[in-house]
DNA sequence: CATTATCTGTACGGTATCACACATTATCCA
DNA sequence: TGGATAATGTGTGATACCGTACAGATAATG
């Protein structure tokens, strides 16, 4: 198993210490059936992918590609969450995507493109299995499975962020914490998430105070509890009924696609 | 050649405005060569695409599929120009993405989906060339060319809706009505368009009286001109240097996917 | 235990956008 | 040509979010 090093350097004070708060990875080591898409494959498949899956520890904070950069592994969460970030040039920036191990990164890689234009970043530690580039390719191009299952996930990924595009426009701080939210703990075993409220203004592409004041009002309301860093979902179905369509709207296209 | 007829009424009657105000097609048929996609085939994969490839007016108002709607054709606009609009329940919209000779609308026909959660909507006509799904799909497995072509447009159409996100929760109504100009202008052959301002604000997901003000500091500058519906851009660098950032970004990821 | 760093709460004025209402002007068409 | 329709301009108050500043509170550290 590989440890993901980078330069923490260039990445914000805020992950570098979240990574510190959650890094309590289960013991037993998971099976790449506990990522969706790789389940999803027929066994003839799934048996010829699993000699090129590399078991890998992904820690909070880790970056797993840069706007532009190379990338040469397509990952498989099982149960980790990575978070797709599009930044601006002040500063600014928006979460456009979140994956678990409903999902995968670095499409980029079977899409054709090369780069991304946007920043992959471990939001929740845990583990995925990787593939080389030139391992999956071969993959890849030698069985239509493995594509159409890939192509279909990335039509979910696309629905995902056109939804992202109008939630941001439409939709209130307030709902939109409680989208972000559940996204998180349908990605976790349990109900329980380890991120600051800064780090979920950054993710939102808001500011701090109004994620505490939208937060507040969730605690008040029996729904959360929150203390430096660490949220419980205490009422599911309360958040449900306060999230925006989005939530939905995005969770049944998974479905429909996916399953 | 063939005109896409639809039931017109579910469509707002700004469209079915619109569709009176311009339909100046132009009077020679346009080759399937203008659509940059056909055009970026090799000869030999493009000669075999031809005889499949139908010639269709494309008038404003027109809808070319409708959230959970089947499409049955593959388009790629020669001169008009598409948009895809996501809607949510409240009745506000925002547009996520904008298609024209660069591109295709149709995506979900081979990432498998079957369905869109948007809809596509003709926002300015002209033609296009459309080729029916099991034909398409016959082309699309026989050779590699026009797979890796169309996924890699498929990733630039991500882009460009991540940075929709983005855009909508950073920057002003002024910078992305620079933003839809350009987008517009691009797209056609001249440097007039054909929308009003309420039309604009639908794209953009916001009131018409936001679009009203900031299409008024606009001509102000002098930047543009418009009156009832037409406007004309008379300083195509005065607005570049007034949008934002992500025109820009959008469109060089663009050229980097598809040149 | 004391200190420091981190996280959260609160408060203030400023601004962009909204919702609504209505006036004005240009275009269409009977 | 005149009335209807469509498009645009303007105004007013409400609201959500921002930027900034700073004050507790809790955890990490030596």
């Amino acid at each position: 198993m590989i440890n993901i090093q980078r330069p923490s350097a260039r990445q914000n004070q805020l992950l570098a210490r979240q990574s510190q708060l959650l890094n309590t990875l289960p013991s037993t080591e998971p099976s790449a059936r506990q990522n969706q898409l790789l389940n999803a494959l027929p066994s003839i498949e799934y048996e010829r992918l699993l000699p090129h899956l590399e078991l890998v520890q992904m820690n909070c904070g880790d970056i797993l590609y840069e706007p532009g950069e190379k990338l040469h592994f397509v990952y498989f969460p099982t149960d980790c969450i990575v978070s797709q970030l599009h930044a601006i040039k002040d500063g600014g920036s928006s979460e456009v995507a979140v994956i678990g191990n409903e999902g995968a990164i670095g499409i980029t890689l079977f899409m054709g493109g090369g780069t991304m234009t946007n920043r992959a970043l471990v939001q929740s530690a845990g583990y995925a299995y990787r593939i080389r580039q030139p391992l999956f390719m071969q993959e890849f191009d030698r069985h239509d499975a493995l594509l159409h299952l890939l192509l279909r996930y990335t039509q979910a990924l696309i629905a995902q962020m056109a939804q992202t595009a109008v939630c941001n426009r439409h939709h209130s701080v307030g709902q939109q914490l409680c989208r972000r939210l559940l996204l998180s703990i349908d990605r976790l075993p349990s109900n329980e998430l380890t991120m600051t409220q800064e780090l979920i203004a950054n993710m939102l592409g808001v500011r701090r105070e109004g994620v505490t004041e939208a937060a507040g009002k969730l605690q008040q309301a029996g729904l959360i509890h929150y203390s430096r860093g660490h949220i419980k979902v205490l009422d599911r179905p309360g958040l449900e009924a306060r999230v925006c369509e989005c939530y939905h709207v995005v969770k049944n296209e998974f479905d429909r696609l996916l399953h």
